[in-house]
RNA sequence: GGGCCUGUAGCUCAAUUGGUUAGAGCAGAGCGCUCAUAACGCUUUGGUUGGGGGUUCGAGUCCCUCCGGGCCUACCA
């Protein structure tokens, strides 16, 4: 048994995730944790809320909220619908929670002892209106390239020229449209991450079997121009974590906050000590998953995220931990994702395009979004959502495929011999064909788990439950028993064990669905199966079982012309 | 502008990293079965691997070039 620790990349607090965000790094963990757990290994599933930084302050601003009470609401809807998604994280922390301030004060702490961070004084637009200081891209103005008069003040959209926000021409707030804006002076601290180029470009270096998309980012990012360049860790802000070295005051730092990217992955370490502390457990049950010292030289860490949190966690996080001079544990291995498209564009907050997660569980369960997202994980390159393909995959992977050979098996079962595993018969060399293409499609199907390849494991496990079907037409119990009734018992006991062993391997993909079979099938062994042989013995004769409501429905044409209508977006 | 990824059957994707005749699922066609959610099984039709050139005994895979799609480019997160 080994102990695996599972990060899931922390959704923004601001509005509700799109099924893209949801296929990026939460499900994907969730199906890995859930499989690490099967397989009997400890492990800590960590996730949370990343609740900091200007748009939280705008949204709560929006929505006329004291922005403490904005996040502590939009927690519990997040928290709600990762539970509607059966997302087992051991902990759905907060970024703002104590812990989190208490760490991220300590990490700068460390990293200033020891000469990683540096205080500088620079210029920033301030809006008197809006009474903040604006980050570069919320000042709008006229491009002095090309004459776009919404260019943004990081770059302009339409001619794509990079630029500084003192370039654009009749500069305004894009919060408020305020002109009334004036360049100040202020002091930032800067992580020194250039000091740790080589060190991190060796450990990056030393990653041989991280996806392409991790590394190459990475190495992007250490190589373009001088390289690695140092980072500003602080904002001005009131919303966030306030600037401290360890507990102590930063002189000239006061009204100030760390800036959300150096809070929000220290979050992974505060949610684990937040778990600790909701369950009552002392320092040392998180700090083992943390401290190399304290046993974490034990843990496989993987961390799952889309490309765009690939830099932050490629590059800055691993500077804070390493700078800091502990022991903490550095990620392992690294699984990022490609962007989910909808429907030959992109998902749109903003123009309500595509399906956001609430909707996604108003209209089909939870399984039905798993399966699909799952096995088409955007794991190479971008891919693509349609409803057309939606409905053939629901209908044919999970109603006809899975749900039917259920159905057929437990009825036939049910008007022949009644509910319980019928007795008469014993296997024979069908049984043991079938066994041992299991036995090796099982083994395909565990190592493309081990290995994250999901698509490949969501391609294996349709095969598995393809094989039943196959099964039954050749065994033709429906003919054989005519003749030979013992002979069908023999085949049907064979078939129900299929259908427990089915739902044992489908939990981490469609925990729902294999939970009502199992509990159908009064199983009380759901364990993961050691031998392919004796799992489709577990059912022994005699046992009772009850005939489960269709496990899935299928997904009509109506309904399906109805929701590509309903998504499509542009604010109806 | 620079960097990276990507283009394979009507659709969604594979192809053991340069190795026989490029494979699956869905959709289409035919046959079979009647236990089952009009479900299942078997057979089968689909490809000049975006275009062109090159390296090689051998290229979907490597190189050059052109065309198309996407992401990143450090103050959104």
């Amino acid at each position: 048994m080994a102990r695996i620790l599972i990060t899931s990349a922390i959704p923004y607090i601001n509005g509700i995730k799109h099924l893209g965000n949801l296929v990026g790094s939460q499900l994907p963990a969730d199906l890995y944790a859930r499989y690490m757990r099967a397989r009997s290994h400890e492990v800590m599933f960590i996730c949370a809320t990343d609740e900091h930084g200007t748009p939280a302050e705008l949204a709560a601003a929006k929505a006329g909220k004291p922005v403490a009470e904005y996040c502590a609401e939009m927690w519990q809807v997040q928290k709600n619908l990762s539970d509607g998604f059966r997302l087992s994280f051991d902990k759905f922390g907060r970024s703002s929670s104590p812990q989190n301030h208490a760490l991220t004060q300590y990490f700068a702490g460390r990293l200033a002892e020891n000469g990683y961070i540096e205080e500088v004084t620079e210029k920033q637009v301030y809006s008197n209106a809006d009474g903040r200081f604006l980050p570069d891209r919320y000042i709008e103005g006229t491009c002095p390239n090309c004459g776009y008069e919404k260019a943004r003040g990081d770059q302009c959209e339409n001619c794509t020229k990079q630029l500084d926000p003192t370039d654009l021409i009749d500069p305004r707030s894009a919060i408020s449209g305020s002109t009334d804006l004036e360049v100040r002076e202020t002091k930032h601290l800067y992580l020194r991450q250039s000091l740790l180029k080589d060190r991190l470009d060796e450990w990056i270096a030393s990653k041989t079997d991280w996806p392409v998309l991790t590394t190459s980012i990475a190495r992007k990012w250490l190589h373009d121009g001088d390289g690695l360049r140092d980072r500003g860790i602080t904002r001005d802000l009131d919303w966030g974590v306030p600037v401290k070295r360890g507990d102590a005051d930063w002189p000239g730092m006061e009204g100030k906050v760390f800036y959300v990217w150096f809070d929000a992955p220290i979050e992974y370490i505060a949610a684990t000590r937040e778990w600790a502390d909701a369950e009552g457990l002392g320092e040392a049950a998180w700090r083992r998953w943390w401290r190399t010292d304290e046993g974490a030289d034990e843990v496989r860490y993987v961390q799952f995220m889309g490309k765009d949190n690939v830099p932050f966690h490629t590059l800055s996080f691993p500077a804070t931990i390493i700078g800091s001079g502990d022991p903490w544990k550095l990620v392992d291995y690294i699984k990022s994702f490609n962007y989910l498209n909808y429907d030959g564009g992109q998902f749109s907050t903003s123009q309500g395009r595509g399906v956001f997660m609430d909707q996604a569980l108003e209209i089909l369960p939870a399984d039905y979004w798993r399966w699909w997202l799952l096995s088409h994980a955007p794991e190479n390159s971008d891919s693509e959502f349609t409803w057309e393909n939606f409905q053939s995959s629901v209908n044919k992977d999970l109603a006809d495929v899975l749900g039917n050979f259920v159905s057929r098996v437990t009825k036939f079962c049910r008007s022949r011999f009644g509910e319980a595993v019928p007795e008469a018969g014993s296997y024979g060399p069908g049984e043991a064909v079938v066994a041992a293409e299991l036995t090796e499609r099982l083994a395909a199907y565990a190592a493309h788990m081990e290995a994250i390849d999901i698509r490949k494991a969501a391609a294996e496990l349709r095969a598995i439950w393809v094989a039943g079907n196959e099964y039954l037409q050749e065994a033709a119990p429906w003919a054989v028993f005519k003749e030979d009734p013992d002979r069908a018992a023999a085949i049907i006991r064979f078939s129900l064990n299929l259908a427990r062993f089915y739902a044992v391997l489908s939990e981490p993909f469609i925990p729902d669905a294999s939970a009502t079979l199992l509990k159908a099938l009064k199983a009380e062994d759901a364990a993961w199966p050691q031998d392919v042989d004796a799992a489709l013995s577990a059912l022994p004769a005699g046992h009772a079982f009850d005939v489960p409501e269709n496990l899935f429905r299928k997904i009509t044409d109506d309904e399906r012309a109805a929701w590509q209508e309903r998504f499509a977006g542009g604010r109806g």
